[in-house]
DNA sequence: CAGTGTGAACCACTTCACAGCC
DNA sequence: GGCTGTGAAGTGGTTCACACTG
């Protein structure tokens, strides 16, 4: 059921993966104190084509002007606005280990929508240590502290064996969305969304396309 | 010469982009003693749907029993031949601060193919530090090292006010695979490939399908 | 049989070509 | 005239259905 015809506008998962970058050339671009840009200079700070941002556009709505571009403030706002980055998110990280406190420390956040709300370790040593101005919790205090602050959002940091133990606790505490750098597939409901960065995957695929070049390399002396 | 004329196959990105999974399932699997899987089962474990997995499979070859599975070990040893792990890739790292060390530390790059060959860092006050048991250089040292070690894949860790010039610095030293975790298009000659990894982008992408939650569940309510 | 390998149908995303508008 | 917005065509990837085989 629900079926409702307008309002519901459907953007498709590839385009959403790229709004982020958008909006930090339009950062950039803003930084720089130009108001207005074309598809073709936003695009080219973005590294993707101007059709393809266009087109992307497309789907959050009308925000540009014909034969002029695109207002900066403006377009940040609005792409803002469809990632829902106007509320700020509360940010749970659990496992303070070198690749926890990195993120801990991240500038990134910055960029807006989010904040550090609380951070969490499996060895109760370290409660009470600061890692920048956040103290850290054991992980008893989970539900607790997911209570208070409104936590929506859960990284996990933790070594791969205890991903997914970590992972039924967050959900426990009613986080439906999680950012997992384990090298684990994740067992989780359906409600639970989860993104997996994962570091070996990556040099992995760099390894097969430097593969790939030393055979080009070689057929071509070959031949 | 160059042995082998129909070998070069087409291997389609998507495809690459799992094999690490696969692999990284078989070794779980493998080291609970199983030596056969059929499809289903891996897919499970490397949490894809079999006819995915089967048909990923089919693009390196035939290396499967009807009605039987597949032999673990030597599934094995086909995709790591295949991402071109039966080398030992060494890996740069440059960018020292908690990101890079966590990097540095890293275990998953046990799972074979890669290690880390050597460390770099702008300021020059931490060279000759050790991290793990690789020495920190300072960015001089680049192009020497890049020779000595035979560096073809280079890890950027730094902010992001540096990253296209260490890029380029990489590049100069003759590394044509790069992996960047600083939120900026870098902007490479065609024959470098660039992976980005960005923390900013990933909260973004889970905070607007909270938000489809929030807005679905709103929705529920008002109708 | 049980489970792999694969052509064919389907679907999602990208690119193109151009109409529409300032 | 210049640049956006978008239907239509093209491309690549996933899923299905089933032939094939140990």
């Amino acid at each position: 059921m629900s079926a409702d015809p307008a309002i519901r506008r459907e953007i498709p998962d590839a385009t959403v993966a790229r709004l982020p970058g958008y909006l930090r050339a339009l950062t950039d671009v803003a930084e720089r104190g130009i108001s207005s840009v074309s598809s073709e200079e936003l695009a080219t700070a973005a590294g993707v084509r101007s059709t393809q941002l266009r087109k992307d556009l497309s789907h959050l709505g009308s925000y540009g002007v014909r034969g002029v571009g695109y207002e900066v403030e403006h377009l940040a706002v609005e792409i803002s606005r469809a990632l829902g980055l106007t509320q700020d998110w509360p940010v749970a990280i659990v496992g303070m280990g070198n690749l926890g406190r990195a993120l801990a420390a991240y500038s990134g956040f910055a960029i807006g929508g989010f904040h550090v709300a609380a951070l969490f370790d499996e060895d109760p040593s370290l409660a009470g240590e600061h890692v920048g101005d956040v103290p850290v919790s054991p992980m008893t205090e989970l539900a607790l502290l997911a209570e208070a602050e409104g936590l929506s959002l859960g990284v996990i940091a933790t070594p791969a064996a205890s991903a997914q133990q970590v992972c039924d606790a967050l959900i426990a505490a009613g986080i439906r969305s999680v950012l997992n750098f384990a090298p684990v597939v994740l067992v989780v409901p359906p409600d639970v969304n989860v993104r997996r960065v994962d570091l070996a995957t990556e040099l992995h695929v760099l390894a097969f396309h430097e593969q790939q070049k030393s055979l080009d390399a070689d057929l071509g002396l070959a031949q």
